[in-house]
DNA sequence: ATAGTCAGTGAACAGTCGTACTCTCAATTG
DNA sequence: CAATTGAGAGTACGACTGTTCACTGACTAT
């Protein structure tokens, strides 16, 4: 075996992180479908045809772009869910981590609202089926607590989308919102929450 | 007084509804910020030039398109929450009205979910501002109801608000389900709207 | 040591874009 | 009637786009 430091490899995920870090600071006031490659490139300080050693096209950074962003997050709505505590503490502490992870990488999250329904094909559907695991994997946790007694698995998973969709909503609502207004967006999607709680809490109250 | 027919008139707002139409047409599978200002002419069969007798540019059509859009729906939320029957019912008949509202015209709710966090800022505004009146007609609405007795004002905006979101993420949920699909997206937001009425009507039940 | 690999270069391609001009000629006005 | 207006046509401009091709030269495997 060789002590190889492997420089070349080392060397392309560098440049190719480099395209994704540059297009993701320009996707911030534009979408994806009216990104240039070049435009990356230029940003980068690289050859236009170097582009294509690392991404077919836009759309293909796009869905790299959605990797990065989502896959981070998985397990982590699962780790709150699974903290014991008062309800309403745990909701509180789901928003703040929400509110945390937004501040801390605004550019990352106005992607995926932007691209949620953006008119690139590809990303969406990646963005998609990334949100619907996150939904399932709520569904799991929220299952595997004792309120969930007597649920239908199909409506828990209606719940868990709530969840999820409740999340994006507030995600977005915070970068719309000034430096200053956060807080009252954080309230009003406490609020929410307990309403929805509220409304599990009585959901087999009625007959099926 | 003149019998004049305005066929000057006529015919250039006959253009500009072209224009409009041309432009919708050609969201359906492009976001705003990338749709060019020729090739919105080339649809209509006029002169790149002529845009300019209309349009200041690509984002004015896109905040005529919101006007054009949502201006029709207002009062229509309001007329559907006023009618007397079972909450129940209520309920089903306005997932019912959206559904046919965004079967009927697809291009439109599709340009407004696609545009709502979209790139081009005059745009995203006029949305959100359209919206928030939304979720201020749905309180004002839900506050003449006996079951809001009590209620503070902010809660029933915050209600609102919640109402309009899902709303938005329903239409955009039955435009990404393919035909047939339709149904199930029907079901589960019925299931959603549901839970959120139930904790409504279990909101003033824990201390303030 | 040598041959091969491959990330990145640079020039050139045919398009598209937004916008500034001038011009036309039918509808309107007085 | 004649004079004016204004929606749209036509041309031209420079700037920018995605993609191709042959190329260099530092790294890698043998």
């Amino acid at each position: 075996m060789s002590h190889t430091t492997g420089i070349r490899q080392v060397q392309k995920q560098k440049t190719r992180q480099a395209l994704l870090d540059a297009a993701l600071r320009l996707l911030e006031h534009q979408s994806l479908s009216s990104l240039g490659l070049r435009e990356v490139t230029r940003a980068v300080g690289v050859a236009p045809t170097a582009f294509y050693r690392h991404f077919d096209g836009t759309a293909a950074l796009g869905v790299a772009l959605v990797e990065e962003t989502l896959g981070s997050l998985h397990g982590m709505i699962g780790a709150v869910l699974a903290e014991t505590g008062d309800s309403e503490e745990r909701l509180d502490r789901g928003v703040e981590l929400i509110a945390r992870h937004v501040a801390a990488q605004p550019a990352h999250f106005r992607f995926i609202a932007r691209e949620q329904h953006g008119g690139v094909g590809p990303v969406r559907e990646a963005i998609t089926a990334q949100l619907r695991l996150f939904a399932e994997e709520v569904a799991a946790a929220l299952a595997a607590e004792p309120d969930s007694a007597g649920w239908d698995p199909a409506d828990l998973l209606m719940l868990g989308g709530l969840y999820v969709d409740h999340m994006v909503i507030t995600a977005s609502a915070l970068l719309d919102a000034g430096p200053g207004g956060e807080e009252e967006v954080v309230r009003v999607a406490r609020r929410r929450l307990r309403l929805v709680t509220l409304g599990r809490a009585h959901w087999l109250d009625e007959a099926p």
